[in-house]
Formats: C-alpha cells, sequence, structure tokens
DNA sequence: AACCAGGTACTAA
DNA sequence: TTAGTACATGGT
C-alpha cells in the first residue's frame, strides 16, 4: 500500500499533550524550538506545531501521511481508553492532567537502538549519544535553516566497530549495541512478517544487553504492543504504591498484576503512571 | 564527594 | 528463583 507523497499536513487530535508524549522518556529524536518541535525520522525531519485540537506537521522530504498518522497512534481512541483506565479508582487519583498523553510507535531499528542505550542511563545522556551516533555518518539533513543528522541504519551501525561505537559516550552500553546490531542483523528481525509479538519478545531477550525491560520497551514504543507495559523504577514504584503490592515483587509479577488490570489498556496505563511518579520526585529536588 | 539515571549480566546461595 | 554487585559516563 503506497499513499500520495506529501509534505505537510494536519491531523485532529484533541487533547493532546504533546510535552509528555515527546519528551517523556518514550522517544528520544525530539527537540523544541520556541513553540515547534522538530524530529528525525530515518532520513527524514518532521516539524510538527500543535495548537489544541489540530497537529499541524512539515517533512523535509515527500512523505506518505499514513506514515505520520501511524506515527501519532492516530487510529487509536484515546477517548475510549482514558475512560477506560481512569475508571479505575486507584490510578484516577493520580494527575489526571496526564491524560492527553499518546504513546508513539516509532520505527522499530530506531526503538532497539534507543532503548539499549537507555539503560541505567538518563535522557539527556541518551538524547546526547544518540545524536553523536547520529553524526558518525555525516548524513546531514538541512530543513528550515537547521541542520539535523539521520539516525543510522543497521547497515551503517554495522561497520562501526566497538571503539567507535564507544567514542559516543555509551561507557559499558558501546559492547551492547555492537552485538544487538550484529544480532538483529543475523535474525533479520527488521525485514520478518512471520512474527508474533511473543516471538519477538524471545528473540529480543536472547540478545547481549537486552533485559525485560528494554525488550518490553522496544515491543511497546517500537512493535504497537499495548497490552503489556516495561516496568522500570518508576512504574514499579509506582505501581507499588498506588496498588499496594509488595516491594519485593518480581518483574514479572508486577507486569502480570498490571496486565490483570488494564488488560489491553497497560501501556497507556503504565505511562500514566510512569510520568506522574516520575515528574513526583522531580518536582522535590527542583 | 557520593549518588543517580526508563538495567543487564554474572555469580553465589 | 532470588539477592547482591560491577559496569561507563556525565550531571547534580
Amino acid at each position: 500500500m503506497t499513499g500520495k507523497l506529501i509534505t505537510t499536513g494536519q491531523i485532529f487530535i484533541p487533547n493532546f499533550n504533546i510535552e509528555l508524549t515527546l519528551y517523556g522518556g518514550q522517544a528520544f529524536n525530539w527537540i523544541k524550538i520556541d513553540n515547534k518541535h522538530f524530529g528525525v525520522f530515518q532520513d527524514k525531519v518532521i516539524k510538527v506545531i500543535y495548537e489544541d485540537p489540530i497537529l499541524y506537521w512539515y517533512s523535509s522530504k515527500p512523505i506518505e501521511e499514513h506514515i505520520i498518522l501511524e506515527y501519532f497512534d492516530y487510529f487509536t481512541d484515546y477517548h475510549d481508553i482514558y475512560r477506560n483506565i481512569l475508571q479505575d479508582k486507584s490510578l484516577s487519583k493520580l494527575q489526571h492532567t496526564y491524560s492527553g498523553i499518546r504513546i508513539l510507535k516509532q520505527d522499530l531499528w530506531q526503538a532497539i537502538v534507543s532503548f539499549v542505550i537507555s539503560q541505567n542511563n538518563n535522557i539527556p545522556k541518551i538524547k546526547t549519544s544518540l545524536e553523536k551516533l547520529a553524526k558518525l555518518n555525516n548524513r546531514i539533513i538541512k530543513f528550515e535553516n537547521q541542520s539535523f543528522y539521520a539516525f543510522p541504519t543497521i547497515e551503517e551501525l554495522l561497520k562501526k566497530s566497538e571503539q567507535e561505537l564507544q567514542a559516543c559516550s555509551l561507557g559499558y552500553r558501546s559492547k551492547y549495541l555492537y552485538s544487538v546490531t550484529q544480532s538483529v542483523a543475523q535474525t533479520k528481525l527488521l525485514h520478518r512478517t512471520d512474527i508474533n509479538a511473543k516471538t519477538l519478545r524471545q528473540y529480543l531477550l536472547d540478545m547481549h544487553g537486552i533485559g525485560e525491560k528494554v525488550a518490553d520497551c522496544i515491543l511497546v514504543y517500537g512493535y504497537g504492543v499495548r497490552n503489556i507495559a516495561p516496568i522500570d523504577i518508576w512504574v514499579r514504584r509506582g505501581a507499588i504504591e498506588t496498588f499496594n503490592i509488595s516491594p519485593k515483587s518480581s518483574y514479572k509479577q508486577i507486569q502480570h498484576y498490571l496486565v490483570s488490570r488494564f488488560g489491553e489498556y497497560t501501556a497507556y496505563a503504565a505511562q500514566v503512571i510512569f510520568e506522574s511518579f516520575r515528574l513526583k520526585l522531580k518536582q522535590k529536588t527542583t
């Protein structure tokens, strides 16, 4: 299916919390300049401006509108989602201001690279590392008087040595990224359509440097899975406090609990928990 | 100067 | 299965 290639469009998305969605830790490829948001998508740069309820977008190169719509999860009924998860008494006690968060559907490869780097790391530094990684290939995209660097393809990354990766401030994660890149190429994960989420998760877990949390991030943010959630430190703390579950619970136990409580909406509920607790701490320290 | 960041691999019990 | 620890790097 190929649609018409266009460079600009408008999308109707009422009540969209664009700040938390783009900068809350599910994606690392956006920067904000004034009221405009610029994001690198493979070899393109997209600019978006949100004026409730319209999202205006502009691309540096012609692109199918469908790709943009998918990315912003346009075909999902968010009104229905938040109506559902906010029926939960405990969850609804958290900040309702987070009810405009959407879950982006990112490029699978970009998600794999991003979340391998994200482990035991902070958001600003993750972004810096990804930028340095992009600069290795020096594919510059000029757009609106600014220069951006295209996200490295797997073919490009395969050519890089572990030392070159390490120079991107990846720390000990450089060997993980190096190894994961090889594994993704060998398994041809990016080109397979015969694979379901459960199988993909197992492939990812078999890679050196990907554990449960990163695998689940890749599934949720890069593969469109919504009926599970990555359990990071904030979701863990949040779930323990919000639902009064044992602090000793394992990763799998917390995830099962959330799935049993929120079902097909688990990822959305966890996103609200994540932002709520992450920002609560930030307010304390600043 | 410790402590932390959207964890994982490894070891020992 | 669970508990503890090393791991690179930069910011606070």
